[in-house]
DNA sequence: GGTGAAATACCAGAGCA
DNA sequence: TGCTCTGGTATTTCACC
């Protein structure tokens, strides 16, 4: 269950880059490549690494224009949220979902070619499902994303939240 | 600077699974191995690939609680923004940050251990840049990230803005 | 952690539209 | 001319020691 230091490296390295050959995967961690391969191979079983994708350029496929859209469902029962969750993650507009806390239900992050086409993402395609009560989007002038998750610090452990006087 | 059909197919494939073999990818595609290995060669070049990566699973790895923080920055200079950018995007929590329009500058996706970890972070971090105004917490109770980017419809395009009467 | 057989990737040159 | 398909060689992978 515990991940150790050469677990670690290896998560650092294969999230930097997962095609990089198994024996530069072990030299860059300092072990032999039939234990990083195998170390690796567990990794993936565990379901740590998730998987292995290929980063698109938005811009490079024709999809420059990127956008956050706040949607509040009504009424927001399981049913409904989970029925809207599932028709928005598979839009083709759409590349991230949020269900989140708070005012609004929901945040999608979208990308389209132009801006005409965010515009009719929010007036035609949002609109047509009955359950959106409001939307409000807001413009994406740049997006980074980490792929250098580590260990998290053990120094932040959970401390009591109700104390005794 | 066009991609085909081909492209198409072989970026789907790789969104899905960048750690096939160039055989699988071929055979998948229906084309030929030599084929499929200089289109992706090519992709990469141009930069339609940005890059392979391993996805983590956060749970997995201890950072089952995610959140987004909205930032409002004063005053949003440019040094003020790109110097903050920078801070923010190498800080360990933050998992992806979005530069956005509307009454915030910043939007913060965030990964901790657990709900004491988030505030720390939010009263102990933020906090300690004096070019933070304002912080706003939504937490998110489920991520879902599309790994399927496909050819943007040409029906999309950009229409007039301005209209003669 | 090391070794060897099998599979795979990559490079060259030829064929086809 | 540009793109794709076929063989040879180096590399990588993976089961076994």
């Amino acid at each position: 269950m515990e991940l150790d230091a050469l677990d670690w490296a290896l998560l650092r390295e294969l999230q930097h880059d997962a095609r990089q050959t198994n024996r530069d995967l072990a030299a860059k961690t300092g072990v032999s490549p039939s234990t990083s391969l195998e170390r690796v191979k567990i990794l993936r079983e565990r379901g740590v690494i998730d998987g292995f994708h290929a980063a698109l350029d938005l811009e490079a496929v024709g999809r420059p224009v990127q956008a956050l859209i706040s949607v509040r469902i009504r009424p927001p029962s399981r049913p409904v949220i989970e029925g809207f969750r599932e028709w928005a993650a598979q839009l083709p507009q759409t590349i991230g979902l949020f269900v989140t806390s708070g005012p609004h239900d929901f945040l999608l992050h979208v990308a389209v070619p132009n801006v005409d086409g965010l515009y009719a993402f929010v007036i035609d395609r949002l609109t047509e499902r009955r359950e959106v009560a409001d939307v409000q989007t807001t413009m994406v002038y740049e997006h980074v994303q980490s792929r250098s998750i580590t260990r998290p610090a053990d120094e932040t452990r959970r401390r009591p939240v109700t104390r005794r006087t």
